[in-house]
DNA sequence: GTAAATTTGTCAATAACCGTCAAGACAACT
DNA sequence: AGTTGTCTTGACGGTTATTGACAAATTTAC
């Protein structure tokens, strides 16, 4: 989801993975897995990206916390009326 | 939030944190952290707290998952759209 | 004040996560 | 077929986070 979205913008912007790799200063193979969904981002390599790639930063870090949350609803029963807890739960809605 | 949950329950059904715990077969100290939000239940836990205090076993699990994804979203500030996102990502909704 | 109940703190054990590397797969080209 | 470049896979330690177990301290009820 977010790895997938960030894999479209490096390609976009024509970088190889092991370019982006080594600006964010990481394994290539991490960021290979990252982009596959099989281990996942920071924060602030989310951060890192949408400085490298001049893409929205709002957008990619929504959709990485989006993933956090499916990752963790994924397979259970009660994941709409969870959302909606959580929803009604926040601050200043 | 399921802490409380369960606290009420347990005090309404009479139980004392010991007497719980010895049905669950955990540490005391244990069981009075998760009440009070300190360390997090197991799923397998929920379920056997709504066995013992005869609760409604939906419920405690879907205030169990809204509870894991709050630790998760609290402090970011893109959560509203983040909880969207997951929404229209869920399968047969 | 005492006893029971709960909370707090600590520490080792376990599990989850991350960085690094080496080898493997795959496609493009010669 | 062999070479090159890119990406993927798997394995291994190291680090960090979570948990279980226990003792001590605190609170509550009498």
């Amino acid at each position: 989801m977010i790895g997938q979205k960030i894999r479209e913008l490096r390609e976009e912007n024509d970088f190889l993975l092991r370019q982006l790799a080594a600006k964010m200063d990481i394994d290539t193979a991490q960021l290979s897995k990252m982009e596959r969904g099989e281990r996942s981002f920071k924060k602030e390599e989310i951060i890192m990206i949408a400085e490298i790639l001049n893409a929205n930063q709002e957008e990619l870090l929504t959709l990485w916390l989006a993933d956090k949350i499916y990752q963790i609803v994924k397979g259970e029963e009660q994941v709409i009326e969870a959302l909606k807890i959580v929803e009604h739960k926040l601050p200043k809605v």
